[in-house]
RNA sequence: GCGGGUGUAGCUCAAUGGUAGAGCUCCAGCCUUCCAAGCUGGCGGUGAGGGUUCGAUUCCCUUCACCCGCUCCA
């Protein structure tokens, strides 16, 4: 396997409609990005897998979406109102940036150890601000929501109660969260708008460090089973210093960028705190009664906490693969089927009306279960090479010999063999392959 | 945000203070009929705004975006 340059996996990304920036005819804005039609579906496929995974096949997990727009309070409560903003300072000798909180000596640069060199102290606020309702003014500014885990807490009792949930269990959430980042980049990998795929599950504390540990278990296997290479994930404790302010212990699931490992995932032991913070702040008791012991206490959350769009940015960087066919070099990204943005491909072998009709029936009785593309344009060999690099597992070819066998040819994306295969046999063919 | 670098068709690259070219890609037609074949034609560009100039893609200013570093994080 040959891992691709970050420019080589962001070329394709904008030539196949995978990623383009975001308003790009007005020249483009930082740190956004539209997802074209063979994005989405990707960005779509690693969503459901991690939803299926995480609440569908389960009986101990449930999900929920929540609202963007939240009360202040809530991020008042939570910490984030006070822990994102940060009143930073920048070095005019050497250009670097401090935050003045955590500066020894507030007017000496530790960077080049020189006096007086600040600037003016900055506050930065690593939520985005906006106003609720068409006046802005202080008494109604709210905050884009810089994480999902809080809808999560803050309906912990609404939950619990209309499903009868008992101990343990989790709540799950996909959506969108707004963060602004100091320095994004990496082309999707660091966005200030990004999506997440959260859960808190929720335990006794004395249960913490198993369910911690099975938690890191089972998210790990999830990349690998989805086809992603196993050497080029990791995990990897959280010094420290670098836990965040609710957290008691956190490991992230690495994956190795063209840059560098960074990080896909963060499994963290938020403890009690959250529920604790919104129990106080809210005046709601948000602690679990156990019936059986007649105990009231906070139950401990583990969370696994997953950006989609940097995971599904590193599916492409992993599935990419180029190999010499012949003299040419054949570019093809090795997606788990259940990944692909297409399933099938369907490519009558002339523009002649005979195989274009069959195509299209074919076509249509395939898109019932799949994504299904037809294409007739260029020569077969051409359309090949296309599908293969945007991963389409199956090719089912139309030729003229179909019209006399009722008999088509399936070539697969990875080894480039052809079966042919009988169209009544055709959709249990591909359903074997695909799933 | 600050420092450094970079911006010419979708991609790779060329050229010029005086009508911006090529290859590949893409589209249409012909031909071909199972792994990026060929022929003909077509679409399409100087990131944006302003200034200097008879004339700016080229010189100047501003701005936007991208890359590297500082810092943040799913």
């Amino acid at each position: 396997m040959t891992q691709p340059t970050l420019e080589t996996i962001s070329n394709l990304a904008k030539k196949r409609g995978f990623v383009f920036q975001a308003s790009e005819i007005y020249g483009g804005i930082r740190s956004a990005y539209d997802y074209g039609p063979l994005g989405v579906e990707l960005l779509k496929n690693v969503k459901d897998e991690w939803w299926r995974e995480m609440v569908q096949l389960r009986d101990d997990v449930v999900g929920i979406d929540s609202a963007i727009l939240q009360a202040r309070r809530v991020w008042q409560a939570s910490g984030h109102e006070e822990v994102f903003t940060d009143p930073l300072v920048e070095c005019r000798n050497c250009n670097a940036r401090h935050r003045l909180d955590k500066l020894d000596d507030p007017n000496t640069c530790p960077t080049c150890g020189k006096t007086g060199t600040f600037t003016e102290p900055k506050p930065f606020h690593l939520m985005f601000r906006t106003h609720m309702g068409p006046v802005d003014s202080e008494e109604n500014l709210i905050y884009l929501r810089p994480e999902t885990a809080q809808g999560i807490f803050t309906n912990f009792e609404n939950i619990r109660r209309t499903n009868r949930l008992k101990l343990p269990f989790g709540i799950a959430q996909l959506g969108k969260s707004f963060r602004n980042e100091i320095t994004p980049g990496q082309f999707v990998f660091r966005t200030r708008e990004f999506e997440q795929m959260e859960m808190e599950y929720f335990v006794r504390p004395e249960e913490v460090d198993e369910w911690f540990a099975y938690w890191q278990e089972r998210r790990f296997a999830w990349y690998v089973g989805l086809g992603m290479t196993e050497s080029n994930l990791r995990i990897r404790p959280h010094d420290e210093d670098e836990r965040s302010h609710y957290s008691a212990a956190t490991v992230d699931v690495e994956y190795r960028f063209p840059w560098d490992w960074d990080e896909l995932e963060g499994i963290a032991n938020r403890t009690d705190f959250d529920l604790k913070q919104h129990s106080e702040h809210s005046g709601e008791d948000l602690r679990y009664f156990d019936p059986e012991t007649n105990e009231r206490f906070f139950p401990y959350a583990i969370e696994p906490a997953a950006g989609a769009t940097r995971t599904t940015f590193a599916f492409l960087i992993d599935a990419y693969d180029e190999e010499k066919v012949k003299d040419e070099t054949r570019t093809v990204l090795r997606l788990h089927p259940r990944l692909a943005p297409y399933k099938v491909a369907i490519l009558p072998l002339s523009k002649k009306e005979d195989l274009i009709e069959p195509s299209e029936r074919i076509a249509a009785e395939l898109r019932q279960r799949w994504m299904v593309e037809m294409d007739v344009t260029q020569s077969i060999g051409r359309r090949y090479r296309r599908q293969d690099e945007i991963g389409t597992p199956y090719a089912v070819t139309v030729d003229f010999e179909t019209l006399e066998d009722q008999a088509v040819t399936v070539r697969d994306r990875d080894s480039m063999k052809q079966d042919r295969v009988s169209m009544d046999r055709l959709v249990d063919y591909l359903a074997e392959r695909l799933g």
